[in-house]
This record gives C-alpha cells, structure tokens and sequence, in this order.
DNA sequence: AAAAAGTGTGCAATCGTTCCCAAAAACGTA
DNA sequence: TACGTTTTTGGGAACGATTGCACACTTTTT
C-alpha cells in the first residue's frame, strides 16, 4: 500500500550530487550554478519528481493549507463562499480543508482543534449558531494561528472580519414589504446570540420605526439551532400564525426555505397569502412558489476578501495589530410577480 | 508564528524516559509496563499532549484522511453524500479533504494528483462529465492508491464501485410520465460519454418500448458540460420544443433545477403544460413551480458504502482481487398535484 | 603574489514520530 | 551461584525535506 515516488534523495544519488544542491536547485533559492540547476529540473522533470507536502510541513511547520469551518455545505451561501475561497486559495498556492459544524458547538470545536493539529496556516470561520463559547479559539489565536472570521462573527474578538451589510439588507427588504402595504410583519431568525441575528433584527426594527409601525417582539421567533431541526420551524411558524401576519421577514437561508417549507406543510391555504422576504443565495429561488423577494449576499465575494485578508495575515512578517471588518453589500431581488402562477 | 505544544520529547525529558517508551506508552504498543504506561499517559493528559499528525504520516507512509472529488458541493446530492462519507469516516477516525472538479477533467486531474501527494490513504471519486481519459487514476491505482467510484463510474476500472440503480430510476421515471398520460416524451440528460447517462438513457428506452412508444434519438439531449453553462441547457430546451413534448425526463440533479429554470425563462406559456420528471436531491422540490416528480437517490447512504468500501481497501492485509459493485435503490417522489397552484 | 571576496557544493542537524535492535533489569530454574 | 528466559527500557536510524555552516574553488582587489 505504498507509493513509489522519487524523492530529493534519489534524484541526488542518479546525479552524483547532494540532497543539499538538488533541494536548492528544486526551491530556486540561495546561489547555485544554472548548469546544475538546469540538469536537476530536467531529470526531476524526467521522474516526475513531486515533492512530499508533509515532510515540507514538518521541517517548516507550515502546511500550505487553509481550514475552513462552515456549518453546512448543502446550503447555497456556504457552498458560494467556498467557492470563492477557493479560488483565492489556489492562485495562491494555498489548498483548503473543509469541516462541517452542523451548527454544533461541539462539533465545531472537535473539527477547529483537528485542523489545528494537522497544522493549517490559518483558519476562516463561520461561527455555529450554537456557540457561546469562543475561548478555546483565543488560545489557538494566542498561539499564532490566524483566524478570519466571515458572515457569523463574535465581537469580542479582535481580528479581521468579512461581514455582508445586514443592517442595510434587513433594512430594504423589510422596507420593501412595507411598501408594498403590508403591517403585521413577522421576523423569523436564528439563534438570538449570533452576530448576524442581531444586526438583521436591528435593520427589521429600524425599517418598522421609519414607517411608524410598532414594534411587537412577539413576531420575532428565534430558531436556536438554525433550522437544522424541522420541528423547531414548524414551531416557530405555528406560534406566529395566530399574529396572522401578512409579511414575514427571514434572516437565513436555511430558514427561509425552512419556513416557507412549513408554511405550506401547516397552513397551505394561507401560505400564499403572506408575503415572504428573506435571505438566501439559492439559485433556485425564482421557481419557488410562494416566491419571495430575496436577499443575496455577496458570497463568492466574501469567501474571496475573507481569504485575502487571512493569507495577508499568514505571509505577514509582523505581527498585525490593525484589523479590519470588510462590510459587503447585499442585494435585493424583488419577488416576480407572475412568477408562481401556473396559468402563465 | 509558531505552535507551542509538547511533543514525544518533551514528556519523555521530563519523566526522564527515552521517546522509544513515551511513544509505546501513548500508542499502547508492544510490551510496556503498567507502571510507566500510566505515569506517561497522566502526563500526557496534563500537559494536553496532542500527537503530531504530521510527523506520523511522514513516518507512516499515511495520513489517516480520505480524499473526495465531486463535481461540485453546490449540488444537493453531492453534498449528502459526503455528508455520509464524514459520517463514517469520523468514526473510524479518518478526515476528508473535499475538492471540486466543476465538470472539468483538467481541474480534476489537478487535484487529485494534490491530493495523491498529500499522502491521502485513498480516494473517492465521482467523475466529471467531461472526463474520459482515466489513465492516471490507473497509474495511482497502480501504485497502490485505493480507488472507490461512486455515482459516475468507468467501466474500464476494476475496483469497488457504489452506484444507484440509474436503470431502474429512470425506467420508473419514465413510466410514471407515461401512466401519466404523455406520449412524447423528451429526455434531458447529462454528456454521453458519462455511465449514469447510459444506464439512464437505457431505463427510459426500456420504458418507451413497454409501452409500446417509439423511441425517438431526436428527443434526447446530451449536455457536455452537465448544465454547469447556462446556455448550454438553454440551448437544449429551445431545440427541444418544437418537438412539443408533454413530458420531459431530467437525468441529473442540475440539470433538472437548469431545466425548469430554462423552461420558465424562454417559455413561460408551456412550463406548466409539460409534465416533469427528473432526477433530483433537492430539498426544496415540494417549493418547486412548476413542480415535478422526482427521482431521489439514497445519496447519504451511497456515501456511507464507498467509504467503508474504501476503508475496507486501505486497511487491507492483502492485496484485494474480488470488486464489488453496490447497486442502491432509487426513490421515486411523485409530484403532489395541489403543489404549486397558488390557489390553495 | 597574497589576501579578500564571491560562488557553488556538501555535511549534518532538524522537524516529531515510530520501531528495530540491543542492553538492562527482573525473574525462574538447576 | 550461574545461567537462561522474559519483560521492560533506551539508543538511534529512519521518513523527506530545508538550511546554517564550513569548505573548496574561482575571481577580484590591493
């Protein structure tokens, strides 16, 4: 069950010469006569040398590669956000190792601390919408390991950061159902202690207090572990149908295709009576019916500042002590009219 | 930027023992005294001692992680089958590094070759539409890297593959349009050269000829690129039309999203009077309008068998001769008629 | 012509483990 | 007591790469 590739050592015995030279030849680096090095490429060429990643980590103590923690990958924004970090990564020469949280604290923690032992450069995090507790990261960040947080970031933490407008995303979109005469508008979130639910939350109620509509938490319904669980929605939708709304404002992706799920499961005949605004990055949003007006995010983009910004980090020859959090602008897609309508 | 963690060395200068006995002591290996076997792992505990997973693969010849190639995380089935590839691989204590082909055979290439050198004990695979050249995964195979197909498989390939049962899927498909009613019936699907093509293409004959309808090579179309271009699947849905169908089977889960998508944009008066079936993981098919049947592949479970096929290879005393190939059943959804009728 | 500076190369240590081999300790038996 | 056997421990060579240092050789400077 081995491999058979050639290595420094076996390229230096066929060319008589030390494992010293041919690494320097191979690297490119110190001063070293371009008639060996031309010889050492060619034959290295010839084995189709590949030097080994993990005796490089080893000696360097670096491994070239970037751990990202997400809590799903089967969710449109994620999976557009590793997209984008990829990209970056790779132009880079950086690869990247993916983990799941599946919006487990626990699990989150279990994967951080995994990939910290396989020794990745740097760590880009979106924060499971379980976790409190961050304190285990400071101490991999005190120890050296860079971290970019993206989309769910802690404020007690000083980093960079890659954030998307939610104040302002919130802001129109539930601007947007006001304005097309709604009044009862419910807010269907995730967990109450994520960065990304109180900045949403603050752009619904900002957009209430411009038209003068009053603020009822009780058409906010916090969803603790992000949708991940159905009967935790349907819940949630079944405890704000008796406020009969007639909009409902949703911060994530996975809710709110959870909730229009719901809806439709629980009270089709009212499903789409309600208008629906809510984020997400699907694809697929202009065939769904009820439609909806969404918010997209920024994410490729995202992933691809979140990158940059941790690979400056890694490659940096001091330590950083200024941080920034880049705020990227979300979009508003407005619902299709006829879109849904089957007699179209 | 340096870690600071204890290593082999460090307990064995303070318990004053040689690495030799820390070492047998922590991995519970060879003769050992209680004694000192419990003094050394107390030690350990405290210190938080964490082995160098690096260090053990350069010595080892192995890294205890999996690689994974799919086309895309972006896809519904993709994602639920590497979800049940980690779900078996982190019990047998294996990680898995995650990379994207995007249907291209040259990116493929690339990263499994990055992977190859990363040391990964093996690899699962789902070719890209565009793949037809298999010779280096031959040559790594040959040089004792353990291979398990899944999904899209070569014929030409000798080793464990996981497939569902594209043929019956789709015969299944098929007739449930015909039953339905639909007697032209268009096929939609992926490149040509891909096996799920085939064995797909090969149910909806079979289902044609049963009933006695002509099949019809006109009515079939072949995306090379898996719908991963727009315009491709566009393209595919405008020369389809004149044909008038009253019923199309869809082959790929981006393909049927691309399709209805397509169909909706070009020709919004006739989306709803074709009757659709496709193969599909979405979670969100019930949101879909117009809605459709769909054919469900047990996509967690297809990731479960590869990955305990392929850990089956890797920890192998000998060498392996006898393949299997795991056949797993499809789910056909049938499309609930009062969904998507605004109406109700 | 000798000293200084500049080039190109090799030696050997190092990264953190594992494991072969041998030495030491402990025990048993004659 | 002497010797063999078993158990436990330590020494040290790998794994494949990088790199500081020393050394040889060439070229320049004085």
């Amino acid at each position: 069950m081995r491999f058979e590739t050639s290595t420094i050592k076996d390229i230096a015995k066929a060319l008589g010469l030390s494992t010293s030279t041919v690494s320097r030849a191979l690297r490119d680096r110190y001063e070293i006569s371009e008639e060996t090095k031309k010889v050492v490429l060619a034959y290295a060429e010839k084995v189709n040398y590949r030097a080994n990643p993990i005796a490089r980590s080893l000696k360097e103590r670096r491994s070239y590669s970037i751990g990202i923690i997400v809590s799903e990958i089967a969710n449109n924004f994620f999976s557009q956000v590793i997209n984008g970090m990829e990209s970056i990564a790779y132009a880079r020469d950086y690869h990247v190792i993916i983990a799941q949280s599946h919006e487990s604290s626990k699990q989150e923690k279990l994967n951080v601390e995994h990939l910290a032992s396989r020794s990745i450069d740097g760590l880009l995090i979106a924060l499971s919408s379980e976790t409190q507790d961050i304190s285990y990261l400071k101490d991999l960040y005190q120890k050296g390991l860079p971290i970019v947080f993206f989309d769910r970031v802690p404020d007690n933490f000083e980093t960079h950061k890659v954030i998307a407008n939610n104040f302002k995303g919130s802001f129109d979109a539930t601007e947007h159902l006001i304005l097309s005469g709604k009044r009862t508008i419910a807010h269907l979130t995730n967990s109450e202690t994520l960065s990304i639910t109180k900045e949403r939350l603050a752009g619904y109620k900002a957009a209430l207090a411009k038209y003068h509509i009053n603020f009822n938490p009780e058409l906010v319904k916090y969803c603790q572990h992000g949708g991940m669980h159905s009967a935790e929605l349907e819940d949630a939708v079944k405890e704000l149908l008796p406020f009969k709304p007639d909009g409902i404002f949703i911060s994530s992706d996975r809710l709110t295709t959870g909730c229009i799920m719901a809806l439709k499961k629980s009270s089709p005949e009212v499903a789409h009576k309600i208008a629906i605004a809510g984020f997400t990055n699907s694809s697929l949003v202009d065939l769904f019916s009820p439609s909806l007006t969404s918010v997209k995010q920024p994410a490729f983009e995202m992933g691809q500042v979140a990158t940059e910004l941790l690979i400056s980090m890694i490659e940096a020859k001091r330590p950083i002590t200024e941080f920034e959090t880049k705020v990227l602008d979300t979009e508003l897609v407005r619902m299709q009219k006829n879109v849904g309508n089957p007699f179209l």
